[in-house]
RNA sequence: GUCCCCAUCGUCUAGUGGCCUAGGACAUCGCCCUUUCACGGCGAAAACAGGGGUUCGAGUCCCCUUGGGGACGCCA
């Protein structure tokens, strides 16, 4: 029998970081079983189901390379089957209409509460069926009164639910729409879905998914509850926590091979390992070794995950990254060094590729502005003399090689007596802004002659007025 | 309140009864390398929530306590 695994998002929002877990999850284990993966949208809330978040979804899955076999399938395409389902249950004795007001509801659930028990429906349309059936009502599903319901869960391990803890869940609102429990198992069952691996607040539901499997005749899939994943600060994902969507890790300069190993490295481990490749992941994956216990976030990690990608992946698929990222800076790459340069000189020293599209803008524009602690440190008027006589030795040099741009610094060294950072972290400093960058010979070539000149009397102009 | 789930360094985790004096990674700190910043190398500090069992032997199995999370919707 083939795997078939499917990742059923509401779009109710964007596509977070543990709805992308999740997503990974399931589409690993199809890809490790040469099965296949399913996308189904649950939009069955039309309130709260918008097109944009399909969309967002959608973008997320794709930038991450999560490619799916079969849909999208829309859940509010599929209408006409559930009604047939729940009529085929009303039918067979395992639903029944109630028509219980909201306002009763509420009250039962009160009582109830007050009462210290848990909130249950009473079963009082089922026991006092109702003679008018033309009134407003909705459809419960009729749970089993006794006994249990067990599960393997793949990574919990053996649940059991008594049966006195569910209720007669609504299976049909009173605006004739089918909700979520109905939905999911009725397409888990015509999908063929095998393997449900589902974040563990699904836990409480699966019960009363097995019992509408069994009164319809189809046998459970396999379920692999996963952990949730919490935000940096150990608290649920939420709006504060600044990137609430994968996207946005996206536009922050994150590589979506790095996205990956650090969302696969949440929840799951293969011994030692930290870093896998897409194909590796795949090959490794299984449901054996997903922990149990909920995982924070952690960005720091990201960022080391991120720069490992930086240093090994080919550079010309970052250059792609980074003229993108200066393309929407408004920077005119075309005007400077090659992005392949950059890159080779700046992926070991920056988390992402913002960040590198960041420090590296000044080969292409003019700096605005000095850092101020840099500037207070290094552009003082001590540095007019060997700043001058560099200044003046570059302006005659013919031949921009780094070989003879390391020539110059070590002659002016030489000409002030000075130790090489005296006269390189001004530099530094009048070209780029700041004190850090590649050695300072490659910051001069990849900075060019023209550029360089400029950037040296404007620092001289700026020493000589402070 | 009831039910369900969870519990190893700050964080992600290894650990499937003896290999554990508890390993790795991120972050932190120190040293080395060095033309700044990084990268890299070496090193330090840092955890089995508590209590009972079972066993010759428990981080690992069982129970209780504590703590955390989830569910209890005409949301998904």
């Amino acid at each position: 029998m083939t795997v078939r695994t499917r990742f059923a998002p509401s779009p109710t929002g964007y596509l977070h970081l543990g709805g992308a877990r999740t997503a990974l999850f399931s589409w690993l284990y199809a890809r490790h079983n040469n099965g296949k993966f399913v996308l189904r949208v649950e939009d069955t809330d039309l309130e709260r189901s918008t097109e944009e978040s399909t969309q967002a979804i959608l973008d997320g899955m794709q930038w991450l390379g999560l490619d799916y076999d079969e849909g999208p399938f829309f859940q509010s395409q599929r209408m006409d089957r559930y009604k047939e389902v729940i009529q085929q249950l009303l039918e067979k004795g395992h639903a029944y209409k109630c028509y219980c007001s909201q306002e009763r509801l509420e009250n039962l659930r009160e009582e109830q509460r007050i009462r210290k028990h848990k909130p249950r429906y009473d079963k009082h349309c089922f026991e006092n069926p109702p003679k008018d059936s033309s009134a407003p009502h909705v459809i419960r599903f009729l749970n089993p009164e006794e006994g249990e319901v067990t599960f393997e869960d793949q990574v919990r391990g053996v649940i059991t639910f008594k049966n006195t803890e569910l209720d007669d869940l609504i299976i049909q609102r009173s605006d004739g729409s089918p909700t979520y429990n109905l939905c999911v198992v009725v397409d888990d069952a015509d999908m063929q879905i095998t393997h449900v691996i589902r974040g563990d607040d699904h836990i409480n539901n699966t019960p009363r998914q097995i019992n509408i499997l069994h009164a319809l005749g189809f046998e459970p899939p396999v379920y692999a509850h996963v952990p949730m994943i919490l935000g940096d600060d150990g608290k649920r994902l939420s709006k504060r926590h600044g990137a609430v969507s994968v996207i946005q890790y996206h536009e922050d300069g994150y590589l979506p091979e790095a996205m990956l190993n650090c969302l696969v490295r949440l929840g799951w481990s293969h011994g030692d390992q930290e870093l896998f490749s897409k194909e590796e992941m795949i090959k490794l994956f299984t449901l054996d070794h997903i922990s149990q216990s909920a995982a924070c976030f952690n960005t720091e990690k990201l960022n080391w995950i991120n720069q490992q990608y930086l240093k090994t992946m080919p550079a010309d698929y970052i250059t792609s990254y980074l003229s993108d990222t200066f393309h929407e800076m408004g920077v005119d790459y075309l005007n400077g060094p090659s992005l392949i340069d950059i890159v080779e000189a700046y992926r070991e020293r920056v988390d992402t590729i913002k960040e590198m599209a960041e420090k590296t803008r000044c080969y292409f524009q003019t700096i605005e502005h000095y850092d101020d602690k840099a500037a207070g440190k290094f552009l003082k008027e001590p540095v007019l003399g060997p700043l001058t006589s560099m200044r003046d030795r570059l302006d005659s040099l013919t031949d921009w090689s780094k070989e003879n741009l390391h020539q110059v610094v070590v002659d002016v060294c030489a000409e002030f007596d000075i130790k090489m950072p005296k006269v390189a972290q001004p530099i530094r400093v009048a070209l780029t802004g700041n004190s850090n960058s590649p050695s300072i010979d490659l910051t001069l070539k990849l900075m060019g002659k023209e550029r360089t000149i400029k950037c040296l009397d404007h620092a001289l102009e700026f020493v000589r007025i402070a």
